[in-house]
RNA sequence: GGCGGCGUAGCCAAGUGGCCAAGGCAGUGGUCUGCAAAACCAUUAUUCAGCGGUUCGACUCCGCUCGCCGCCUCCA
């Protein structure tokens, strides 16, 4: 089996065949640091976090660059409101870019560049392209002359012709397409500035990917990813400035993940509906957000809702719960005892990773592959339930192997990392501490309704419990005693 | 206006022409239980927006219609 990526340039799914055997070469557009990141950065970073991880499960070695964007207009714009420098502003957002990631589990990149440190490898490739002709200086700017590039256009499937029909370009007399882009902007005073061929400026936005991706990754690479709407103008300009300056092939594949909206439209700083990270992070365990992203294919848009939340909190608790079960098994079982395990469970248990790598070979379709782990959580369900007091050692085995097989899928998309029952009780305690009860309280009914059973006066049996059930408390009678869950409302 | 995508059960969501259209949440019946809860078993779309076409056969390919969304300006 071989895994199969679609490809934005090509409009399929292709088989994926590294440049360098078994090596893959991605680079990640990151973030522009001048404001915290809402769930939509979530998604990208998660999405290629899973594509890295799981790259690196099939044994592929993966050279990952991200880079960080900390230099641009709306970081200069947004320092000189709070009065501070773009440097400082910049920094301070990478740095809680971090906090966020890290929270969420995100494995670092092998390499992160900051556009401000490669900005001689960005007057490098500018001077390359003036020299062939295909950029232009106009005043202290200097401009991409898209008409040299034939092929402008192939990867967001627009001419430019098209383009300028639709006339929601800027005028600007300097370029000599409308469509002309910008390579270097010459400063304005009391600008962030550096020195170049054509005065003192700073980059434009699309240059510096050409440029540190060339300086770690080469002149064509494997794959290179970001957001649909980096598409165009972003990737599309990429493309004109390393095939223009390389003369080659730049990427071989470009993967582009669909939005995070909320009522169906997209998340966006003007329509004021984007939630940041942490502002999610406040009300939700990370695992559950991840559960949430990747529960839909990463290339479909991705709805949030507060109900979507609650679902996939109950779809994790319930892979946990099952987790938890195992884990709360005994080691040594009887050598004597009679297996409850049929040859279907077995079979079952043998197709799962199978199972798990086939969906995830198709175009990384974290969402059937979740569907795997239900099932795998279900055959170990209906085997706990058939497990007689002493279990057969085979049958503690089995479970044992089988549990660790899902967490080991499960971790691909950063699933099912914690301890189970840790996870499961402060899932409690959060949902304890949204209602008017605690713990002494209800461990106290729980004594008194325990006492009341073993005379079997059910009437104040049922009282308490009902009481209980009136501030959402569910009682569930084990064999080792009676345990409480807080019950989901709404 | 140009380009791209989506429309699958009450909700969410997979489905690379052909065994009963995954899985989750919710619901219903049963097992278990003093009664419950959890779990398990069963059940819940003769049908995949609508209409045509290609094919022995289409949710899957093609065309048209309707509805929704995105990009074309900064954007993950």
């Amino acid at each position: 089996m071989t895994i199969h990526i679609y490809n934005t340039l090509t409009g399929k799914k292709e088989r994926l065949e590294p440049l360098e055997p078994n090596h893959v070469k991605l680079y990640v557009c990151g973030i522009t640091s001048y404001d915290f990141c809402h769930i939509g950065h979530a998604r990208s970073a998660l999405a290629f976090d899973m594509i890295v991880k799981y790259l690196r499960y099939r044994n592929y070695k993966v050279t990952y660059v991200r880079n960080f964007t900390d230099i641009d207009d709306k970081i200069i714009n947004r320092a000189a409101e709070q009065n501070t420098s773009s440097f400082e502003l910049a920094d301070r957002f990478i740095h809680e870019f971090y906090t966020d990631m890290d929270r969420l589990g995100i494995d670092r990149p092998d390499m992160e560049p900051k556009a401000t440190e490669h900005i001689q490898e960005m007057v490098q490739i500018i001077s390359e392209l003036i020299d062939k002709g295909m950029a232009y200086q106009a005043g202290n700017d200097v401009y991409y002359a898209v008409e040299t590039f034939s092929e402008y256009g192939k990867l967001s499937r627009r001419n430019l012709e098209d383009m300028q029909a639709g006339a929601r370009i800027s005028v600007n007399e300097m370029k000599r397409n409308p469509m002309d882009f910008v390579l270097w902007k010459g400063s304005k005073p009391g600008e962030p500035k550096w020195d170049s061929p054509w005065g003192e400026g700073r980059p434009g936005w699309h240059i510096e990917c050409s440029a540190m991706s060339r300086k770690y990754l080469g002149n064509t690479f494997d794959i290179h990813g970001g957001g649909k709407d980096l598409i165009f103008p972003h990737h599309e300009n990429e493309i004109a400035q390393s095939e223009g300056a390389n003369g080659c092939s730049f990427v071989k594949t470009w993967i582009h993940h669909g939005f995070v909206t909320i009522r169906d439209e997209k998340m966006s700083k003007s329509l004021n509906n984007f939630l940041t990270i942490r502002d999610l992070l406040e009300h939700y365990h990370p695992e559950i957000l991840r559960f949430f992203v990747f529960s839909t294919h990463y290339r479909n848009p991705l709805d949030f809702s507060e109900l979507a939340m609650q679902d996939a909190t109950a779809g994790l608790e319930r892979l946990y719960a099952a987790i938890a079960a195992v884990d709360a098994l005994t080691t040594d079982g009887r050598s004597d005892s009679d297996s409850v395990i049929t040859d279907k469970d077995r079979q079952q248990m043998l197709s799962i990773e199978e199972r798990f790598q086939k969906a995830m070979d198709n175009d990384f379709n974290s969402a059937q592959a979740q569907s795997v782990l239900f099932d795998a959580a279900k055959s170990i369900n209906r085997i706990l339930q058939g497990l007689p007091p002493e279990p057969a050692s085979d049958d503690l085995v089995f479970l044992h192997a089988t549990r660790d097989l899902v967490k080991k899928l499960a971790a691909i998309m950063g699933l099912l990392e914690e301890d189970a029952q840790t996870f499961l009780d402060a899932q409690k305690q959060k949902m304890l501490s949204a209602i008017d009860m605690d713990e002494v309280t209800i461990d106290n009914l729980i004594e008194e309704r325990r006492l009341a059973r073993s005379t079997k006066n059910w009437a104040r049996s049922d009282e308490i419990r009902d009481e209980l059930l009136a501030h959402n408390i569910e009682l569930k009678d084990g064999p080792e005693g009676t345990s409480w869950t807080v019950k989901r409302t709404s």
